[in-house]
DNA sequence: CATGAATGAGGTTTCATTCAT
DNA sequence: TATGAATGAAACCTCATTCAT
């Protein structure tokens, strides 16, 4: 007999002892694990527990549900990719239009493919557990860190207006996901990596002129 | 399904055939419904068949299970782009590039606004079905089809690699999901159309002679 | 993963089909079977289903869960003394008050010991499922027709205020508890019987004259 | 936690036995408020230890299960309302029946209403833990108390049978529970202590003439 | 063919209790 | 002694699927 409490989200608690961070480690890589090899769909918290080495009492004692463990994963997957594009912006600050695009290209794929294992299962959850709401925050910081960025290119006529930011972020997003999905081989990889530079370049330069064009 | 007696005049009562379509549309439709209000994780059969106003073993009698449905949902979606996708680059071969990818990314913008709920709810589906093998085989049918259609413009200093197509229109699906997740507004929309026709437009551009040079 | 919906109460649904109604009564008998032989702690919904000799799906097909199962229980019990009640007031007004309470009481204790084995395995049951609402309800109802019935006696010299004839019910059924917790043997029910006429007449008696000297 | 060097003055350190009573009392206090917070279903151990301050591990120190906890708090209360009762009879020795009664009725009900979330959260429990066998026998030593003292009253006819006394303390229990389950406003248990007494001194009046009568 | 009652394996989550630190 | 992480049996509940009517 169980009353309704409203899910709560998040960890539940901070590991204080020093075994307990082992333990959260191993239930976050075991998620992974799981997701790779049974899919979405088979994916338990029992079989998380027990590939993590543990219980499922302690896999509870540290997420509160099966959706704020999935939540966590993806969040902090989307977390690091956003920290790389972000630290590319910043640092490409004041640089010409195609060396910050390559910048941030680069950034973006990499880290992506730091852990492609990762990237793919994610896509699994996405669509679960909050996917939508969770993308739209870091499509939107992602767009604003371009957008900074792109303001400080000293070659560009004028700055592309927001919905181009974002339209090379999700086709970027786009591209990759496809690449991931068809098994992300070296080769493909690097190739993805110049013709995202390309793309971004060229898409860039038209919306500018085009724009520009457009107001004249 | 048996063959009746040869009607003497119209038909004597709905046809079996034309009654079943019916029950297919209608479970089609209500499977939709709900993967939309209730989400992926909470589709069930009993559910769908209810919001069909069928019961459950009628909706066996026409998918022996679940996965047949939701697969049979997604391959419909998918072939309906795709025939877009194909019959626009039938009918613009011949024409200026620029010409014909305006006409490729209005249909394929089109097939997916067509009913953008349905758009959406299938994002859901596509992890769980199958999703990337139906995808690679589209991709792949989409991919050949702008291939054959590219190789006959007139203006095209040398055909880009076949990549650099399918990275177009891993490019396209992305940006077009990223504006339905977002709720696919008609002003959105419309952007949408123009910034993918800028966007398609440059790159194949930029690649052509990027291919050539690189070639030299 | 679930959504938490607010739990529906009452029944789930009204069976359609013969069998359904005989899986319906036995369930409901199981769940005072195992009340009374594993107590409340140990009620389990497949304890419950398994006695029943139903899955315990069937179980949830009527029942959306097991607060409703249990509410369902007390509610009927709780009806029937409710109607005994209601019918002895009916049928007693106009009656000497010492009448009118020797049929009340009598048609309370045979309501609640027509089976003492539910009567008994409720207790147990009230203080989880709402009980304080329930009987709050059940209780007001009782007051109510107790009050119209008294006021029809001819012999009163003033009727009792509310708060007397509340207190005297809820004497009667702590006395009525007691008898049945410590067994309910046939000599104790007799004895019981006759002192809670004695009791509620006496007591009824003395209200009325009090109430009556304190207004002078 | 390590004692400090020794202070000059005063107990060197807060004595064990001290100390664990201050821990069984907050034990004892955290109890009632999940009770009365989280219902008898969702009272864990672990709730119960944080609410206290302290650690499941010293709970489990203080009481072997969590039965033990409950049926203590459930003892110290039913014996903290038996010794106003049996108090309250030694007292009224050789008192006028009427005096008597009265005095009985306003021990008990103020030591039910002393706390009466105690007393109200206590209801909770009372059906899971051994209520019934508890219930027995504080029942039967305070209808022994009750007896001792009636013999000694000087205007009695002749006592009233055992059944009687047991069924006059039910009665005030029951009406005592009805009233703290309502909310226990002052207005009520005023009204409460004056009607108990007026029941009692009915039904104890009529039962002995009755008696007499019967037995003449 | 349609219906919907029945099934039961399996999923999520809780919680009393233990024991290494 | 106190702590709180870990345990895992067991509870509740769901849902794809079957089959008698």
């Amino acid at each position: 007999m169980k009353s309704r409490l409203p899910p709560a989200f998040g960890p539940r608690k901070m590991p204080v002892q020093a075994r307990a961070a082992l333990t959260v480690e191993a239930i976050f890589e075991a998620t992974i694990q799981v997701l790779l090899s049974h899919g979405m769909e088979r994916l338990t918290t029992t079989r998380v527990a027990e590939r993590a080495g543990v219980s499922v009492g302690t896999l509870y004692q540290y997420y509160p549900n099966k959706q704020s463990l999935l939540f966590a994963l993806l969040q902090q997957h989307m977390e690091s990719v956003l920290g790389a594009v972000e630290t590319a912006c910043e640092q490409s600050r004041g640089a010409p239009l195609a060396e910050m695009l390559r910048n941030v290209v680069e950034q973006f794929v990499d880290a992506k493919m730091r852990r492609p294992d990762i990237s793919t299962a994610l896509y699994r959850i996405s669509a679960d557990v909050d996917g939508p709401a969770l993308l739209k925050r870091t499509g939107e910081r992602s767009r604003k860190a371009l957008e900074r960025m792109i303001k400080t290119a000293p070659d560009l006529p004028s700055a592309p207006e927001p919905f181009a930011i974002a339209m090379m972020y999700s086709a970027m997003a786009g591209a990759t996901r496809s690449v991931l999905e068809a098994g992300a081989s070296p080769t493909m990889v690097r190739k993805l990596r110049e013709h995202l530079v390309v793309l971004c370049q060229s898409y860039m330069a038209s919306v500018s002129q085009w724009r520009v064009s457009a107001e004249r």
